[in-house]
DNA sequence: TAGTAGTTTCAAAAACTTTTGAAGATTCAA
DNA sequence: TTGAATCTTCAAAAGTTTTTGAAACTACTA
């Protein structure tokens, strides 16, 4: 029986190792835990299960299970002749962070994209005499922003196209990148 | 005179793309808007002209200043003949991000993959009798997070090192990848 | 070296986020 | 239909982060 909590254990330790992820990506800590929770189980839980072993709050639940649907990562499903729902996670993993940069990242990079030009054209438009250089300077340096924002932008398409069909390309491109350029890697 | 407030308003709105880029990574907002005010600067600010631009608190401003000089992303400096401290950003924006990529992000992935590792070799430890089937799949899914793990983390790096000199490199690959798989772009 | 402009610190306030749980809504077996 | 089981909502509580500003500290000029 020791076994059995040391699995717990485990498990939560995962879970919460992937929480932290997807907290750092902002999004609320309790759905990576769900999420996990659901992903290692291969039958679905209930909302009931799911609060008593991550000891959350009925109201918690069922929220963020319907943030997790919403974003597509989890399922419900009923059994026949039972009244409760229960939840399972998506499994392929790949497609749910390729929604994840698609729908979120890439969006927050172009509004910051689109704030960079704006402010570019707007500074170009009528520049205070005597004052060309200095104008002249802050919009070539909001340029530079400009470009970082999107080479981002770029490897964010990029890497979402490579892994439409599977990880093996960008796998690949990773490790190949890592060693063409003489990276160690632990 | 209307041109140099409506100037003030897209430095503004610089400032707070950049900040909002930078709370989604995790730092606070009014670091990436003092950064970018002074980016924005051709010479260097001190403290109470960046209180009074950014709306901000002496405090605010002493604390946050302390901050990115500590990531290396801004400097401080001294006028001779002047009891006040100025300031000026980092100009190689590529240094300061792939820095960020390198402290933190690939420490995040790391954190996790070794959460990841342990739980797989203890689950795999002893296995609970009759269970054998249940455990190794577990086992396997934790892997296909691992593997995901482990392409961020490639990516990560392989993105740190491709950028070390240049961006170029970089623009190169996201430009390219996007367009050899058939990627649209706005 | 004294006086003071400038900086840092930090406890408390404000702002924001997450969680709770009870009340109300929904659903389905009977 | 009914009504018990289950789910959702949401206002309030708890928790967290950020900001403030006054007091303590520092270091420069004179």
């Amino acid at each position: 029986m020791a076994d059995r909590a040391e699995e717990r254990a485990l498990l939560h330790e995962v879970a919460d190792a992937v929480g932290a992820l997807m907290e750092f990506w902002g999004f609320k800590r309790v759905m990576g835990r769900i999420w996990t929770t659901l992903y290692l189980n291969e039958d679905p839980l209930s909302a009931a299960e799911l609060c008593e072993r991550l000891e959350i709050s009925t109201g918690a639940a069922s929220m963020t299970l319907g943030e997790l649907e919403h974003w597509g990562v989890v399922r419900r499903s009923r059994k026949p002749g039972d009244r409760r729902e229960y939840f399972e996670a998506e499994t392929d993993i790949w497609k749910m962070v390729s929604r994840v940069l698609r729908d979120r990242e890439l969006a927050q990079v172009q509004r910051a994209l689109d704030a960079f030009d704006r402010a570019r054209s707007g500074l170009a438009q009528k520049i205070p005499p005597g004052e060309q250089s200095r104008t002249l300077r802050m919009i070539d340096r909001i340029g530079k922003l400009a470009d970082l924002a999107r080479v981002g932008r770029g490897l964010l398409i990029a890497i979402v196209e490579q892994g439409k069909a599977d990880l093996a390309p960008l796998m690949r491109f990773a490790r190949g990148a890592a060693i063409a350029v003489g990276g160690r890697r632990r």
